[in-house]
DNA sequence: TCATTTGATGAAGGATTCTTCAGGTTCGGA
DNA sequence: TCCGAACCTGAAGAATCCTTCATCAAATGA
């Protein structure tokens, strides 16, 4: 390959009949599974193949390389979890400032541990090609998110400026992170979502009134 | 290379004379850089050594393989950061909660930025094996700094838990990480390292408000 | 039923990479 | 000056790995 060639990320081909639309989420699973068994380092399409109990020509029906399959793995997975706090988000339209944070704060705990093994081995491709540029957009769109629903709070009239939720919202990420990567008890998770509510509530709290003593 | 091999990250020979010190520090950094103009994926031992100007061979007589040269470029940066911390942290010791905090966010920004390209470049590779025991390893020396620091502030009686710390630095280095990763202007760094502090100010005042109350 | 489309196979080409080692060069002290 | 130790070189062996493609199997629907 060299230096500076252009991968393609797109699927080469999309699933019409049902045993391949099987095929291509066996591929996907056997991904994740890899990449916690073996490290991206040591991840190859003919174990991927393999593990998903198909052949490596099979592999390459659907995605044009091994990148494109890792980058259709983050993607769904980082999709999946903005989802979930667009929705929390939304319906914690007009309630108090404490109470979105919370309900915003347990909504991505939540989506992150809802499979937890999946975000664990992802943050091993995140720096990779592609991965930057795909968490820069997911991260705005997340902003943006958080952006709005603080706009609608009952108990303040000015929300904290853009800088501070970007702010919140990677530290947020960067604890669960952290949090994950130590394969922590179930007991472990609730007094951290409990924590990290209090992080993010106390901060916001601490930046909208500084915003409004400006 | 077997799939289960042990690999040995001790340094093969340290340097005696004069050039081969700096033909090792020629090595550690040529990696940062083909790190970041590469990329973790691509970074080959014969590229960094190309790099720093000497052959292949030549690394190969100071570390027993690739990954003992990424280790330990590793090592150094995460152990250069947490003894700014640490310094940052007695000089703090016995004054008010809040300057403490100050003082220590302050300190591992300040390190953080003084060779941002090196972080960055090492995050593609904390994830590899030997990255994360170390991480655990730093993390924990860092939570007993800051907590022996906290124990000794003037105007709390018990300093947060141990576990509130942890979410405190993982959120710190998280938001770190991120702002870094956007490649930020120096005004961009100077409002983050405010707003962090302020991060870990509001929370820590919280998390001993909360302990005190049960 | 049968032609056409869709899906699956896996050996093999081509390329890259890690690591070694035999042989040469430079240094430092005696 | 001279010898041994430290240092450097880079071609080449051995091991992977990515990707393709000719070929076979299954499904669809007319």
């Amino acid at each position: 390959m060299p230096a500076d060639a252009i991968v393609a990320f797109v699927p080469r081909k999309t699933p019409v009949q049902a045993r391949s639309t099987v095929t291509v989420e066996a591929i996907s699973e056997a991904a994740i599974q890899v990449l916690l068994s073996h490290g991206a380092e040591r991840l190859t399409t003919t174990r991927v193949a393999q593990r998903a109990g198909v052949s490596v020509g099979t592999l390459y029906q659907y995605y044009p390389n091994k990148q494109s399959l890792l980058f259709a793995v983050l993607e769904n997975h980082l999709t999946n979890v903005v989802a979930t706090v667009e929705a929390a988000c939304e319906s914690a339209c007009r309630k108090p400032l404490a109470e979105m944070i919370r309900e915003m704060v347990e909504a991505f705990v939540d989506a992150k541990m809802d499979r937890a093994d999946i975000s664990v081995a992802l943050y091993q491709v995140a720096a990779d090609v592609g991965g930057p540029a795909l968490i820069k957009r997911i991260n705005q769109r997340s902003r943006k998110t958080v952006e709005a629903m603080l706009e609608t709070a009952s108990d303040i009239t000015s929300p904290p400026d853009k800088f501070a939720i970007d702010i919140m919202l990677s530290a947020m990420a960067g604890a669960m992170r952290s949090l994950l990567e130590t394969g922590p008890s179930p007991a472990t998770v609730r007094k951290a979502r409990e924590q990290l509510v209090l992080l993010c509530q106390s901060y916001m709290t601490a930046a909208t009134a500084t915003a409004k003593r400006v």
